[in-house]
DNA sequence: ACGTACCATGGAAACGATTCCATGGAAACG
DNA sequence: CGTTTCCATGGAATCGTTTCCATGGTACGT
């Protein structure tokens, strides 16, 4: 709206990228200025800082010289809009808190960096509107591939990514209905030897904090689980099971209501480490030791969960394994050809949390005796 | 190096932005397109999707009808290149999963969105190398401001962040020699309670495992606990001390190194989670009962220290506060201020690990009584 | 010694958006 | 009714880089 007359005078007309800062204008180093002190052109500085062999050994040592003697940072946007590569790759997450999570990204960037690779983090917050954002800033940002660990079931804007054929490979999770590459974990063995390994402990009824049923994980843990009770002989009562959301507070909201039951159960199987969280909270508060009163397992394994006094029974999945061959699949679908999904497997690790039996006494594989609640 | 003819034929040879996927070249949507079908000037249609009140309602409506319809995403890069502003901040932390680390990221990635702009999360693994290097990319892909939490004491590149004039600020840890904006933690108050409790408790040789003297916090928290032992006549030996790097490893070599003193301390004070990490492992597998054997109080308020049996007492301080002023502070700098450093309080909150004395005896401040190790 | 091949180089177009400038038309004013 | 003002719009320049194409020069084969 300034309507003040400006000079359009004898300044350096050529290149002003400026770069205000404190009122200050700063000006970038371009490839211009590396050409114009090297005494080449454009063209020629560009082909040897993008390592192109048709230069001489005398150019290069003299453009090279000149780059570094600007510190020379090439704009990445213009590379980017140009070469329609960015280098960049997209990470979505729903929690970053989520220790899981922060090992994935972990994982994953670590991976890409070797790649040649940057990863935009960033945080869907276990909020479907959040994810749908983001991956909109990584489709306007056209980053070159991208791994979802996606929240919700409809898919949502991942379909857009598909349309437009972005790179992209799911991560942990599935979403039914979307045809893309992906790596999650076989909860199927680690549940079913949680479940058996109870079993020999004694328990006959075993609670389960269940993750969402709108996500493909927490669909697969809960269906494995009734499998694996059922295979057993244990209790199949439905008031057994309670449905969180894979976050802390829902870990002890079910535990909570898992212990008001008339006959409650006597073992707790936490479907992620967050639930597994809030469940060992609110076990302290009620004064039930874990170990002796209750066993305790959780999927996931985190670092953590070994220093717990009782150290906590998990079932453990490679969190690197699947960052990085996740970052394996996305450049192959840059690349452009179509992998095949990788499944890895999940496994009980038996510690202190679950190791105890509560009540010596043999099982009775057909007859389900009762049993009075231990209040 | 191919030499076979292209036919430069009939194609669109308008705008043909090509991402190629699985040997299928997919067109993206641009303005061009959008103005094409709304039927103005490229000029207009940008003027009305950025807002830009010059226009008429009737086109405002074609254009945001035709960008809905063809689900126009602009290309960031072409923004960023011609308007020098990316809407992109940089967060650099040593480690991401250092839960300490991945709440910060949280937290300012959340004030950072909400003040519409995304974060590239930079991971430099306690590394000087790995920083530089996402320092130098940060400042190629011209975000538009910085976040770091420095590795090492040299500064390295962050003097070329400065040298360009790329608003930076520093978060938890500072730099001897650059001026620049930070929010950081004043250990004094914290480490002091924690001291003088322990002293409380009938401690007379606290042992201090230690962050690196190369980072500003180290070398803060190692001051203020040498000021805080002198102050309550403690034992000022200085094989008490161990300096470790903060990660978990350390921890370990810590606890190790100290319990084979021939005098070992009775109570342990640790300057970061994960070096508590470490030192509880080795405690556990050395038979130390803590909190009954050994007092143990660890810096970082981590939600999970809370959970361990017994629960860590911890020097607090507000990780939310950081991330959150971090962003606001460097709002600031991009908005042409030089506002001022922020130091945030921490505080000792007492839970089991610190709260039983020992050995119940008077105090001796002046005569140190000879005690032979418990092995 | 001459034509061919090749290689390093300079110049210019292009990527997709923003933004300045000029213009045409409508509205407002006398 | 004529002139001025203003506003919406189209066209063009621009951001910094890559990449295509043409060219000049050197080396090579005959």
């Amino acid at each position: 709206m300034e309507t003040i007359p400006r000079e359009s005078g004898e300044h350096y007309s050529t290149s002003t990228n400026a770069r205000t800062h404190k009122g200050v204008a700063v000006e970038a180093v371009t490839i211009k200025e590396v050409a114009a002190l090297a005494g080449v052109s454009v063209g020629t500085a560009s082909r040897v800082l993008s390592g192109n062999p048709a230069t001489s050994a005398d150019t290069r040592e003299r453009v090279a010289a000149a780059a570094a003697e600007l510190d020379y940072q090439p704009n990445a946007q213009a590379q980017a809009l140009r070469s329609t590569r960015s280098n960049s790759l997209g990470l979505l997450v729903p929690d970053v808190r989520n220790p899981f999570f922060a090992d994935l990204a972990h994982a994953a960037e670590q991976a890409a960096l070797s790649a040649g690779y940057v990863t935009l983090l960033g945080n869907a917050n276990e909020q479907g509107d959040q994810q749908d954002r983001y991956l909109d800033t990584l489709i306007s940002r056209r980053v070159d591939g991208v791994i979802v660990a996606p929240v919700g079931d409809d898919g949502g804007r991942l379909r857009a990514l598909i349309e437009r054929k972005v790179p992209t490979v799911l991560v942990d999770r599935t979403v039914p209905g979307l045809d893309l590459p992906s790596v999650t974990t076989d909860s199927e063995a680690g549940i079913r030897q949680a479940v058996q390994h109870l079993a020999e402990q004694g328990h006959t009824r075993i609670g389960y904090i269940s993750g969402p049923q709108a996500t493909s994980t927490g669909r697969d843990r809960f269906a494995a689980f009734t499998r694996a009770v059922a295979e057993a002989g244990l209790s199949q009562d439905p008031e057994l099971v309670y449905f969180g959301d894979y976050q802390a507070a829902s870990g002890s909201a079910g535990v909570h209501a898992l212990m008001e039951l008339t006959n409650p159960p006597t073992a707790l199987l936490a479907a992620d480490s967050l639930m597994a969280v809030g469940a060992i909270s609110i076990l302290h508060k009620l004064g039930k030791r874990i170990g002796t009163d209750i066993a305790l397992v959780a999927f996931d394994d985190i670092e953590w969960f070994a220093l717990l006094n009782p150290a906590l029974s998990v079932i453990a999945h490679s969190v690197e394994d699947m960052g990085r061959i996740a970052i394996e699949l996305l450049l192959q679908v840059i690349a452009g050809q179509a992998p095949e999904s990788v499944v890895l497997p999940s496994e009980l690790i038996v510690r202190a949390s679950s190791a105890m039996p509560i009540r010596p006494m043999p099982i009775l594989p057909t007859t389900q005796t009762e049993q009075r609640s231990q209040q």
